[in-house]
DNA sequence: GCAATCCAGTTGTCTGACAACTTCGCAGCA
DNA sequence: TGCTGCGAAGTTGTCAGACAACTGGATTGC
């Protein structure tokens, strides 16, 4: 006979009962996605709902709070529950899987260019001297790594961070620090591709000495300039093309 | 006495009981998010907690099955329910307490300013016919709600929220989308200040036509301006005076 | 020493009930 | 006719208690 430990894997990998909770909302959120009941619409009650799946109230209470909670449908105590005209509180998930697909990381960088160039526009502005000891050290920190050959992304994600830090505003800095875990996964592509024959790092090395230039220089319109086109220049070289409308930097040359 | 219908507005006003469910969950995730329950350890047992915050364990498992789906929260049956080691979706948390402080709030106006006249320029360039048709319907309820005397900040919400659908990014629509929960505070403001007798939604409700403008006509320099004043003019009717070096606006403009 | 079993504790699910609330229709009235 | 106020029916929110399914550690037996 099987030991308690064998059995104990056993039943965690096969027998992996799904919670009937889950089964529930995935199968509503499937009927949503496929907009058969769509948007502004009353869900069945929730008794109706008991009976179509045959589980109990409380199951399909919880799974329409799992759906509460995605913001993908709002309740009404005495009307009945909604399918959410436009999506509230989506969790701010970057992706489901291991990884973006390519037309994601289009989309990241786009996000990238936006908040970065306006953030160092604003750093221009606001740094004090200390600020620009920071910002100074990270971009000897990349020089090193350079030097070194190894892996500078780290301090690439730091450097950005001291520049949000630079702003002086809180919020701006913790949302730099909150998007970063995301955007350091475009940034280490910089870094760690293949070879790096290309001498893609000292490419972007160049970009951050002109955006440092700039904010430590106190000057936002070229802050912003160079730091948009520093995420342009990343998106190249990591095979992307950005969409020449794209964003702000532009509106900020005038040219 | 009072007809049915105010009756009714009056109800949606004033007394909104929250939910015994949304309580819970916003104090755990509140000693979550300060450390008391450090990542990796168990929550309190759902009795226990039913006893601590004296509510039904149904509550509890209401308010845990919120955390689980925002990722926060990890529960194996028979062990019980964890602290999720590597957070799914990072909580962007902007205020510990009821709400912000005044320096806060600035800070919070800042942010708002820059990323909403980005978002705004991107919009014009990017907008469909459907897009317009959207933004412009949310217009038109904050017009109903000014004209009957309602709360309009939901509308006010959407209105943004329509507008990053149109840049046409996920990112940066889920980026708002994200955010909103956070903004509408500082937007609900200007709906619910003391006697409205400043006709203050009316001044925003001038502004916003500005914005849906030059969005709709696809101008994104005019739209970013007219963004970013709004945010800047949304600061100075609840007595915010925004920095005057600010941010992006001005040098989109470069008058 | 080790495997099997047991047991207390925990989450998952079920059932039934009541409270709070919304919506709609109807009777009453001007 | 138009509206007002009231109430009934329907829906979600909350409560309470019970049992099932599962986990982790302690105990037992060899």
């Amino acid at each position: 006979m099987l030991t308690n430990e064998l059995k104990r894997i056993e039943t965690k990998r096969i027998v992996r009962r799904p919670r009937l909770s889950e089964e529930v909302s995935i199968a509503l959120e499937g009927q949503i996605a496929r907009g058969e009941i769509k948007p502004g619409e009353q869900l069945p009650v929730e008794k109706a709902l008991a009976e179509t799946f045959g589980v109990s109230r409380a199951v399909i209470r919880e799974a329409v709070a799992r759906l509460k909670a995605d913001g993908r449908v709002e309740t009404r105590q005495g009307a009945g529950a909604f399918v959410a005209l436009v999506p509230k509180s989506l969790n701010f998930r970057f992706w489901q899987g291991d990884g973006p697909a390519l037309v994601e990381l289009r989309e990241i960088f786009e996000l990238r260019a936006m908040i970065e160039s306006s953030i160092a526009e604003l750093a221009a502005r606001r740094r004090l001297p200390a600020d620009i000891v920071a910002i100074e050290c990270f971009l000897h920190a990349m020089d090193d790594a350079l030097a070194s050959g190894s892996d500078g992304s780290e301090a690439d994600d730091d450097f950005h961070l001291a520049i949000a830090a630079a702003t002086h505003n809180s919020y701006t800095r913790r949302l730099v620090e909150f998007l970063g875990r995301h955007f350091s996964e475009s940034r280490r592509l910089a870094w760690t591709m293949p070879g790096r024959n290309g001498a893609l790092p000292e490419e972007a090395q160049a970009e951050h000495r002109l955006i440092f230039a700039a904010v430590a220089a106190g000057e936002p319109a070229r802050a912003r300039r160079h730091s948009h086109e520093h995420v342009r220049c990343a998106a190249r070289r990591v095979g992307i093309v950005l969409a020449d409308d794209l964003v702000s930097g532009r509106a900020a040359e005038r040219r």
